[in-house]
DNA sequence: CACCATGTTCCTTG
DNA sequence: CCAAGGAACATGGT
């Protein structure tokens, strides 16, 4: 579930969760989890600690918990199949939990099958990052000037987190569709009415993704439906919903919903890139 | 069994 | 030094 607007989402739904609340206990199934510090020094630091806050920066949660007066960042990352969530204490510890963060009555569970994500005391991560696309910094020109020296085709350069923070490679695929631009144009091409309309594309996508997912109900805990990919506990209708919304992501050999040529899907990079080879030029 | 998957980082190549 | 490509990380679903 991991691109900025479910994070954003999650965020959204677990700050209020957290907030205030003291750490009792810190538990590390897989240490593996833990990113640029030893577990040890994670435990150490966390067990003792008030949650204060928590904000999203790309794909990041960044939460700043509090010890002796003193505020410690802890960011976390989903990676591919990270899930984050509040939970009863009493309720049985799922397969691929792998950091559990006791509170009292409820815990905060981070759970990773694939191992791609990860929790550290390390704000590094953060530094590397681009503009945040809803945020007024992100301008055309700022995007333009990113893009100036690259060859690279766009959709490539779009998944580079210093150009811009928080796009993934489903929502990559959905803003060039939405502002009609070929995946495979040299970024350093792109003249200013597409970079215009590119900005615009971008944070509609996210924007729109954001408001679709502060709709859903969430639901943590009991039923963890077996494998959903975008948000949490979501139920499958939900999913299917979602999935309805896009407008090129997984839809190869489908009808384009603005002129019904049907999608292609191409390799960039390694990764699979959808677009409708009319709209996109 | 083969292939694919929402992500990042590190190493190599040019 | 820089840009770009590819492998690696690890697991599960189809």
């Amino acid at each position: 579930m991991p691109e900025l607007p479910e994070v954003e989402v999650l965020v959204r739904h677990l700050a209020p969760l957290l907030g205030g609340k003291s750490i009792r206990t810190v538990r590390v199934m897989d240490r593996r989890s833990i990113r640029r510090s030893s577990p040890s020094e994670f435990i150490r630091t966390l067990t003792g600690a008030r949650f204060q806050s928590l904000h999203r920066r790309g794909k990041y949660l960044v939460f700043s918990v509090r010890t002796h007066r003193r505020n410690h960042p802890l960011i976390a990352h989903l990676g591919m199949t990270g899930r984050l969530y509040v939970n009863r204490r009493s309720s049985p510890r799922p397969k691929h939990a792998t950091i559990v963060i006791g509170m009292g009555r409820d815990t905060l569970v981070f759970e990773d099958a694939r191992r791609f994500g990860g929790m550290t005391l390390d704000p590094a991560p953060l530094a590397r990052l681009g503009p945040e696309p809803l945020e007024p910094g992100f301008s055309a020109a700022r995007l333009g000037r990113a893009l100036s020296t690259s060859r690279q085709p766009i959709k490539v350069k779009l998944l580079d987190q210093a150009v811009v923070a928080g796009i993934g490679n489903i929502y990559a695929s959905e803003a060039l569709f939405l502002a009609r631009i070929d995946p495979r144009t040299a970024s350093r091409s792109l003249n200013r009415t597409r970079l215009r309309r590119l900005r615009a594309a971008i944070r509609r996508v996210l924007s729109a993704a954001i408001r679709f997912g502060s709709t859903l109900p969430l639901d943590f805990g009991s039923t963890v439906t077996s494998n959903d990919l975008f948000y949490y506990g979501q139920s499958a209708g939900d999913e299917a919903h979602y999935r309805e919304r896009l407008r090129v992501y997984d839809r190869e050999g489908q009808r384009c919903r603005r002129c019904g040529t049907p999608i292609r899907k191409i390799v960039q990079a390694g990764r699979s890139t959808f677009f409708c080879p009319c709209c996109q030029t």
